[in-house]
DNA sequence: AAAATATACCTTGAATCGCTAGGTATAGTA
DNA sequence: TACTATACCTAGCGATTCAAGGTATATTTT
């Protein structure tokens, strides 16, 4: 299909990326925003979100940090990186077309009457 | 994530069905059509797209016919049956709910100005 | 006429990715 | 004390895409 590899891969990526943008956060925050921001479409399972952000920090798109909470609580915050912010802008572009070509099919073709 | 399993088989599926919403086709034919009326966007390839033709008719979502083209190559049409009308609404439901999610998170949440 | 390309169908195998299902540990609540 | 919520993690399964191959016929080029 073109897109690079996976486009429900792209979008869990883009999604986090996304999240990351407005601030640091860590893994469990991000499940809730996620959420909370997408009006429960979305639940990111937990199997599915740290094997993204590991992969993310070994490519070097993200950072992170051990930062203890007020409850004492250890979390592990995530930081976009320079890198990250090119990849996102990428995913961005790549999600605006696909959503593009999906649309112009669904809504039968490009010469379709509009 | 929900939505089933796999987005991008949904979009498959889903930019498939569509397709053939406005008549028979034959696989090859879809590929060039899927091409034409996303502008280029999407190439699918034939290695996705026969296994899914497969799947589909196997689940009754499509029938089948063969025909012989005026050159004299026989094609083979796949048909719409009422089930795939029915898969074919339930993949756009999805698809509306699904996009629409993604924009609310990449607009930056529900409570984001508009 | 021969060779190359386009049409048209198909399958196998590698790679990728999400999810289920498990695990560990700590803080708060019943 | 036990249960739930928070917070992190990984192994393995299943599903899917694509590259790469195969077969065969029609058309175009050389």
């Amino acid at each position: 299909m073109k897109f690079d590899k996976g486009l429900m891969a792209g979008s869990s990526t883009l999604l986090l990326l996304t999240l990351l943008e407005s601030g640091d956060m860590y893994g469990y925050q991000m499940i809730e925003e996620l959420s909370r921001r997408s009006n429960d479409a979305f639940q990111m399972q937990e199997g599915t979100l740290y094997p993204i952000l590991h992969a993310l920090e070994k490519e070097k798109y993200l950072s992170s940090y051990r930062q203890l909470a007020p409850s004492g609580r250890e979390r592990k915050y995530y930081k976009l990186t320079r890198r990250g912010r090119e990849l996102l802008a990428d995913k961005r572009t790549e999600w605006e077309k696909f959503h593009r070509g999906v649309n112009d099919v669904l809504r039968g073709g490009a010469d379709a009457l509009a």
